[in-house]
RNA sequence: GCGAGAGUGGCGGAAUUGGUAGACGCGCUGGAUUUAGGAUCCAGUGUCCAAAAGACGUGGGGGUUCGAGUCCCCCCUCUCGCACCA
């Protein structure tokens, strides 16, 4: 055997792992013991399967896995598969193949996939957000959401039914008010309620699309369809009662500091008040939401957003034709339109004027597009003075403007929006802006014209599609439009078999919503209980529901009798929650918030032990890659492209000074994502093949830090093989295939070397630096290429050190060396103190900061004769002569710097 | 426009708190071995200078310090996020 046999060995040592179980762990484990729950993002089970840039997050996450193992954790490290969605359903219309059979399918590749990188995951706690067995407690837990109510006293969710024995105490009639309209005053404070929103309605496929997946050009990202805004009944999720939580808890958390900033601006927190203002004639009051209410004396003109409900009854006859044609303009304009024109400001007065409450001032109310339904009432005061939109909407239209902050000397600029004394209003005159803020809603309180308030940008999560491939609602419709939730006995509420998956498609915008489970047999749709008629909710729940707590089930993933037992989940989440938490950050917002708040509901109601999900999170980078493009601007295949010299693109393409070709044709490079799209991606099984895993997983971790983005470089891959190659030939002699171990005693120099590097691979394995780990396991290495048999006492640690990086080679080292079991429960080595000091160490010396020589000295010498040496050294010398010494600095174990002139 | 992160040899990167800039790897150059290629081993490899000595050098410019890739100020470039949020 010439060389490492790394398939042999890759190939026994996956099975061995797989017959033996050795990463299972146990359903209660010995709780003696620290827990680390390390996770990574599951994935979506793709047709086109993994390239090498989906696993390193995942190889990163096996290392500290296999490391906190040997550190004496029990370690929870599953793995699953976010399978509900829509590429298998748009497989399953196309195909007519069941997107159950689909997903399986693909299930099974990516298995294959990531069992063949070594992965440590404990298997038998796999799972799939489209199993049934998982699904029944999704919609558990929308139940859980369903009968709960937030009660902001308490800051918590509550059962609904404690709301509702609170109001039949409290009001006396209650009693008397019919089922439906108790259920339409609970509707209003239930976690998931039904509400009539505006949507983004694809009436081409049929369904209602989340913002993400309408494209810039207000079309549908799959198929480029037209897609309207259109109000629709759908299913809500309170998430907006949580917002203030979501920002605080933040604090809570180690998450990178970008991600929770994205949090809390997604979330957009902003404190203010709600003014009221009468509107002249009318009895109408319009409420606006601002920031500024210290400004209010400066509010010269009012606006509406375009769909404000008030705009027909506030505007006169003379100005009905032209707010009716503007209101039609603006309903038609995407969201492009309104930012590509945004740099001039439209509106159209309604001829009413409101009172301004602070003084009684006459202004005009507008229509313009700048406001948002969305955001706040809907409706603002304009003050232009104090605010640049406003300014510039002032400009357009000739409205008045007055300055109600004082500017600072020699202000040039519009609208100021600093800090400074209020001018121009009344018993605000003098004072900095916040104060002038709390004393204006004093005052607004106490004449009952308003009150401070906070608001959010955070909107009520949208939670209806009408897809097939998704968790069907437990949830029942009474033929008197009442709802009913279906009883916890009778779930799960299982996908009804059927052929055509299609959503019902129509050119027609108005057209009502026809989910394909509407098609679905009657047997299924319609339900009847004590001799009433339901039908159950034809509407599915998006792709993030599975999502949100799957961490929770991998605990527990076979109890049927709860969604998580009460004592295990109490030690796996532990005060932290997951302890480590890997994946991209394209998941920074959405899946995090919404997991979140899931989260927080299952806390307030005691179903989960800790107020956060995942106590650290860390996102790892992408792995980019060069691509290339014809004259057309389509991407050719990478593996084809080759220099002016011939030689292929991938050798050469980080040089300057290229030519590049595809078939002759000159191609031009560009560097990014890899991926399908860029014709650049390199699969994971050809490197495989080709390396091993063990040096495949090496290569990713050694391409830079974890968090970083970097370029893939397939001619890099030799260097880390190289070191595995070398480890092999300095372990297993090449003619006899026996161990080249010796049971000598170590030199004092070599166990010095081996403890540093425990010393530096210990604390890089704690802060995630794969890379520099790897590097110290090479320069140690190296150091030991000279001896033919490596002692014993130096080889086991460094075998052990290699595990969690290169598990194969090292377990088959480990048995090599004699010993009977998997060394992935081995104690990790500690390094001694008494071999971490040096006797001897070597000083640079500095004159005037620069380097000038180098001393070598006991390590225990005292600083005089320290500086005396530093003094003598030869070179030092040389430039001491014919200066004075000023100063002399000496830094322990570093460096003397002596200052001279 | 606002916010965040980044910029170090031919390339990937190292330098946790201010203390020898370029660890480790790729590539490249020379040598050994080999029929050859491959593989392996040894040496070299930031720039300038023939070399020692030295000078310069972490996007650019200033500053603080005995000493700055690291701290402060100004500017440039790139990447990401948000985008009329009142």
């Amino acid at each position: 055997m010439a060389d490492y046999p790394f398939q042999d060995i890759e190939q026994k040592w996956q099975r061995f792992w797989e017959t033996e179980r050795t990463f299972r762990v146990a359903d209660d484990p010995d709780t003696s013991k620290p827990k680390y729950y390390v996770l990574d993002m599951f994935p979506y089970p793709s047709g086109v399967g993994l390239h090498v840039g989906h696993p390193l997050g995942y190889i990163a996450t096996d290392i500290v896995a296999r490391y906190k193992r040997m550190r004496g954790f029990n370690v929870l490290h599953p793995m699953g598969f976010d399978a509900f969605g829509l590429p298998a359903e748009q497989f399953a219309v196309e195909h007519g193949v069941h997107p159950r059979v689909t997903t399986e399918k693909n299930v099974d590749n990516m298995l294959r996939q990531l069992k063949s990188l070594g992965l440590s995951y404990d298997w038998d706690r796999k799972l799939s957000t489209t199993d049934v067995d998982y699904y029944k407690w999704t919609q558990w837990i929308f139940l859980q959401l369903f009968n709960s109510w937030y009660d902001e006293e308490a800051d918590r969710a509550r059962p609904i039914a404690e709301l509702e024995a609170r109001l039949a105490k409290e009001h006396a009639d209650w009693t008397s008010l019919s089922g439906a309209e108790r259920e339409d005053i609970l509707s209003q404070h239930r976690l998931a309620y039904l509400a009539e929103v505006p949507v983004n309605w694809c009436p081409a496929l049929g369904t209602v699309l989340a913002n993400e997946e309408v494209t810039n050009e207000g079309r549908s990202e799959r198929g480029n369809h037209p897609v309207f805004r259109r109000p629709l009944k759908q299913w809500m999720l309170r998430i907006t009662k949580y917002g203030d939580r979501l920002i605080s808890d933040l604090d809570i958390v180690d998450w990178p500091e970008p991600v929770k900033l994205m949090q809390r601006n997604w979330v957009g927190r902003s404190e203010g008040a709600n003014v009221d203002f009468p509107v002249d004639g009318h009895d109408a009051v319009i409420r606006v939401f601002t920031t500024r209410p210290d400004t209010l004396f400066g509010a010269t003109y009012m606006v509406l957003a375009p769909e404000h409900e008030l705009v027909d009854t506030l505007t006169t006859a003379e100005q009905r034709e032209a707010v009716q044609a503007y209101r039609k303009e603006a309903a038609g304009k995407t969201d492009v339109d309104r930012m590509a024109d945004s740099k001039t400001k439209t509106g159209v007065f309604t001829g009413a004027h409101a009172i301004n409450p602070a003084d009684g001032g006459r202004i005009p109310i507008w229509v313009a597009d700048y406001v948002l339904m969305g955001y706040g009432t809907g409706a603002i005061m304009a003050v232009p003075a104090q605010d640049e939109r406003d300014w510039e909407f002032a400009e357009v239209f000739n409205l008045p403007i007055i300055r109600t902050v004082q500017p600072p000397e020699g202000w040039e600029g519009k609208a100021f929006t600093g800090d400074g004394p209020a001018i121009n209003s009344d018993f605000l005159n003098g004072l900095k802006v916040k104060e002038a803020k709390a004393r204006m809603i004093d005052w607004l309180e106490k004449e009952g014209k308003g009150q401070g308030t906070v608001t959010y940008k955070l909107r009520d999560w949208l939670f209806s599609r009408q897809r097939y491939w998704g968790e069907p609602f437990p949830i029942l419709h009474g033929e008197d439009g009442t709802v009913r939730a279906v009883d916890e006995s009778e779930l799960p509420v299982a996908l009804p078999p059927m052929e055509d998956f299609k959503p019902t498609a129509s050119d027609d915008p108005d057209a009502p919503p026809r989910p394909p489970l509407a098609r679905a047999d009657e047997d299924w749709r319609i339900v009847t209980i004590n001799g009433q008629r339901f039908e159950r909710e034809l509407n599915t729940m998006p792709q993030w529901a599975g999502s949100c707590w799957y961490y929770l089930r991998f605990i527990d993933n076979k109890n049927d009798k709860a969604f998580v037992a009460d004592s295990r989940e109490s030690y796996w989440m532990g005060d932290n929650g997951v302890d480590l938490y890997i994946g991209g950050v394209e998941h920074a917002v959405l899946h995090l918030l919404y997991a979140r708040f899931w989260h927080k509901v299952l806390y307030d109601l005691g179903h989960v032990s800790t107020k956060e999900p995942f106590g650290r999170l860390f996102n790892q980078g992408y792995i980019q890659a060069y691509a290339y493009r014809d004259e057309r601007g389509i991407a050719v295949d990478v593996s084809e492209v080759v220099n002016q010299n011939g030689r292929p693109a991938m050798d050469v393409q980080d040089q300057q000074g290229q030519q590049y070709f595809y078939k002759g044709e000159p191609v031009t490079q560009e560097y990014g994502k890899m991926g399908k799209s860029l014709k650049n991606a390199v699969s994971p099984d050809e490197i495989n093949e080709e390396y091993g895993c063990d040096t495949l997983r090496l290569y990713e971790m050694y391409m830079g830090p974890l968090e970083a983005s970097k370029p893939w470089n397939t001619r890099d891959i030799v260097g880390v093989n190289r070191f595995l190659r070398r480890v092999w030939r300095n372990f297993v002699d090449a003619d006899t295939d026996t161990l080249l171990v010796s049971d000598e005693t170590p030199t004092d120099d070599q166990m010095r070397l081996l403890h540093k590097t425990i010393e530096r691979m210990t604390t890089d394995m704690e802060r995630l630096s794969f890379n520099t780990s790897i590097a110290a396991l090479i320069e140690c290495l190296s150091e030991w290429l000279a001896l033919d048999r490596i002692p014993r006492a130096l080889a086991e640690p460094f075998v052990l050190m290699l595990a969690p990086l290169a598990p194969h080679m090292a377990e088959e080292l480990w048995q090599r060396l004699g010993h009977a079991t998997s060394l992935a429960y081995e104690p990790w080595p500690v390094a001694e103190e008494r071999w971490l000091v040096q006797d001897t160490i070597e000083l640079v010396v500095q004159v005037n900061g620069k380097v000038r020589g180098s001393i070598s000295v006991p390590a225990a010498a005292a600083k005089e004769d320290i500086l005396a040496a530093a003094r003598s050294d030869q070179n030092v010398v040389r430039h001491l002569d014919g200066v004075t010494i000023r100063r002399e600095i000496y830094v322990p174990g570093r460096l003397v710097n002596i200052v001279a002139n």
